[in-house]
DNA sequence: AGATTCGGGAAACGGT
DNA sequence: AACCGTTTCCCGAATC
């Protein structure tokens, strides 16, 4: 039984090895290579990973997602010195915005920094939306370890944060369901409650953020995808706290209908 | 084949 | 004191 859903993760893992393969695209940098493949493929392809940027427990206002938005993803991320870009005073606006500290207030929580940092423009290098609208997000490998380091000050940690430490944090949101891991590289997924409230708590809708590319780019029509309706959208986050990782070919594979009863 | 990334046990820690 | 949300350390496995 298990070994079905095992040949069938291998099957499409073979699929992607090949359609790898035949892509002219080859970039040096392996954070920008997996998704500029992905731009390079057949359109029912990219149709069907579009498929898994459903949005779960409400109607998303982009129900579509542009995936060519990677190729306008910076190809050379600079390098940044650690230490003096992650005050509290990097971004005016995060600044400003209510500091859960006083008395009585509560901590502030990783995943409210991390929703926090995919909107300042100072962490872009660091940390970035994939799909914004069903909140799966990537850390940039360059810099990751400068998020890190920023969460690590804003807490007042003795030591420094490290990548490591700020992923096995991360990890422990997968029992609890704040965010999930999602099977590709440095990327996660925020819980589409958690994601709602943390949106309508910092005033921002789910649209395009400042330095996000609009969905509907003049002259690109062509590279504008559509989800498959919604259907039933239920089945995978709501295990999980049964899965803790949310596998794209699973879920690729998956017929929704049986996928419930699958698990 | 070496470097990253991932995953989780276990214990310590700081705040409420 | 007890509990929560990490933080710190560590090690093995998987993946790049």
């Amino acid at each position: 039984m298990g070994s079905l859903e095992n040949d069938i993760n291998q099957d499409f893992q073979d699929a992607i090895d090949v359609i790898q393969r035949h892509s002219q695209i080859r970039h040096h940098d392996t954070e920008n290579k997996y998704y500029e493949n992905l731009d390079s493929q057949q359109s029912s392809v990219r149709h069907a990973i579009s498929y898994y940027q459903f949005t779960p427990h409400f109607e998303p206002p982009g129900s579509t997602y542009d995936w060519n938005e990677s190729s306008s993803w910076p190809h050379v991320i600079p390098d940044v010195s650690l230490g003096s870009l992650c005050s509290t005073e990097t971004s005016a606006f995060y600044a400003s915005l209510p500091q859960r500290h006083g008395k009585g207030r509560k901590k502030l929580r990783l995943y409210e920094y991390l929703h926090e940092a995919l909107h300042d423009d100072n962490m872009g290098d660091s940390i970035q939306w994939t799909d914004r609208g069903s909140g799966v997000f990537h850390f940039i490998s360059k810099n990751k370890e400068k998020l890190a380091e920023c969460w690590g000050q804003r807490k007042g940690n003795r030591k420094t944060m490290t990548y490591q430490k700020m992923a096995r944090a991360l990890r422990n949101y997968s029992r609890t369901g704040e965010i999930v891991k999602v099977r590709r590289k440095l990327t996660y997924q925020f819980n589409p409650a958690i994601l709602q409230r943390l949106s309508s708590l910092s005033g921002y809708s789910s649209g395009p953020s400042s330095r996000e590319i609009p969905l509907h780019q003049p002259g690109s029509a062509e590279h504008v995808y559509y989800s498959s309706p919604l259907q039933d959208c239920h089945y995978w986050y709501g295990q999980y706290s049964y899965q803790t990782e949310y596998d794209l070919a699973t879920v690729l594979t998956m017929d929704p209908k049986t996928a419930v009863s699958a698990q």
